[in-house]
DNA sequence: CGTGAAACTCACACCGGCGTCAACTGCAAC
DNA sequence: GTTGCAGTTGACGCCGGTGTGAGTTTCACG
């Protein structure tokens, strides 16, 4: 398929698919005339990205995590856990940074005044 | 107090409280010859600010948000309490997505494989 | 008076995912 | 042939908080 199907079907821009590409996330055939030609199983792909995405993982990561996610769970190397356990850390410790600026909002929320600047 | 001392006691360099003063974050009087002079509760904004900073609030959201934080929570008008409402909205909609995110992850983890990408 | 630390202003660079423009080519339809 | 859409590469811009460097001034101290 090529590359406006894709962005279509995954909804995502060609721009962002192109730079996919450049950035080793997806594979794309080339048409005797240069032409992108990405398999049908990409737009699953380019969706599962952007959730990745979403969760604030760099195009680094997700290269790291994609081999991983393509094996089934059961023939996963210890690496490939590693690395999942990784992320999923990360995105732990990301919520409970939120938690605890959200208590701290809340908290001026109700207390104390901030002192005032001097003019 | 200077701007090198503020940036020590509150472990904030001297570039981003130059940056927080540039957008009207923070005050700083002057000396007669040009010197940024602090008052000592700036250290407490400061640091209050990093906290705002760090749950990923932009400068422009900050600077509304402080003078709401400057009254005593009984002297706030609505449209205060309306500004720190978005935010602490805000930062729960993030908790969400999140959270979905996680979820997502693990649900990677455990279940089926990705399709490979063809060579 | 000289020296060095610390302050000042101005300005450029970075990160990273993507928008967007430019200049060019491929290809189907009329 | 030509029109026009879709594709190609390459490059620049953006955002926003900071790092960093250059070139200058202030001020405490010997």
């Amino acid at each position: 398929m090529r590359i406006g199907e894709l962005a279509e079907a995954s909804g995502v821009s060609t721009r962002s698919l192109r730079y996919y590409e450049e950035h080793g996330l997806i594979r794309a055939a080339r048409t005797p005339a240069g032409w992108r030609d990405f398999d049908d199983s990409t737009v699953e792909r380019v969706v599962l990205i952007q959730h990745l995405f979403a969760a604030g993982l760099c195009s680094t990561s997700i290269n790291e995590l994609l081999p991983c996610l393509e094996s089934p769970p059961e023939e996963r190397t210890g690496v490939m856990e590693q690395l999942l356990a990784e992320q999923l850390a990360r995105l732990e410790s990301k919520r409970r940074d939120i938690n605890r600026e959200i208590e701290i909002l809340q908290a001026l929320r109700t207390e104390t005044a901030v002192p005032t600047q001097p003019t």
